[in-house]
DNA sequence: ACTGCAGTTGCGAATGCCTCGCAATAAGAC
DNA sequence: GTCTTATTGCGAGGCATTCGCAACTGCAGT
């Protein structure tokens, strides 16, 4: 078993769960993945290793591991499918570009700021921030 | 015709739109709410004052005066209805309690602060933010 | 290894939110 | 008031996601 395979029923022990050939599918396609994916894309992936998995199953070990912490659903917009990617645990958040559509990943201390400031001055735990931003990205911003 | 009446005639009419009744009542609806609505409590309460209206038409006044910048919509969750409230001209973001479901509306300059980071920074010249917060408030984070 | 039995899966139907197409209606310019 | 065309009501449709259930399969115990 490799070393993602190892990790990944290591967690799914602890809580209980079995580690499945669907599971591990999954898994390994969203691990793999260095960009956010809608679940009809990782179930596209997952059928070419294996054309029998249900895409009820590919949401259904997504909804798991996004409550076993292990990746993280993500709303890019209303009426659009949500976007999945590895939980990282440096705070990131998205910018999505409006004229070119690209969504880029950004980490720093924003969300930290974020959650400091509402827990000092006004009494709120943060547990998960959602911070989206759409603007315009600066390639495109050089070439209008 | 009331005050917001002739304050939405003009917005519609600017854009070459026309004011309805059911745009009337949609817009009423909305302003005066404190709260955000999904569309269907929107709805609701336009059928009270004209229960001939549809929902249909719900959705596309609102999405007509989101286009026009007289209301935002907001995703608050996935696989969640959107919500809708007029827009504020000081920017905003929603802080939502994952234990009493409370979702309040927060004003501050941490919005401002995240735009000017970007740009500065990053080159990335934000239009909107979204920024949603879960968490615990203080109410609950008192009782627990 | 073999067995038993939950936890899982595949399948298809169902749900919820929202959008569309189209004929009928009505706003507002003249 | 008339005319033009934006807007509406209605029902059907679409898309992402979830559900119910019988069949299947990890894996703990033997």
């Amino acid at each position: 078993m490799s070393r993602v395979a190892t990790e990944l029923k290591t967690a799914l022990g602890e809580a209980g769960h079995r580690l499945t050939g669907p599971r591990l599918a999954v898994w390994d396609v969203v691990a793999s993945s260095r960009s956010h994916l809608t679940a009809e894309e990782i179930a596209e992936s997952v059928r070419d290793r294996d054309p029998t998995v249900n895409l009820s199953s590919v949401y259904r070990s997504l909804s798991l591991f996004a409550e076993l912490g292990l990746v993280r659903e993500s709303n890019l917009g209303a009426n659009e499918a949500s976007h999945w990617e590895l939980a990282h645990s440096d705070e990131s958040f998205h910018l999505r570009c409006t004229s070119c559509g690209k969504v880029e990943h950004h980490t720093g201390d924003l969300v930290t700021q974020v959650e400091h400031h509402l827990s000092h001055h006004h009494g709120f735990h943060a547990s998960r921030v959602e911070l989206l931003v759409h603007g315009t990205c600066a390639e495109c911003a050089a070439t209008s």
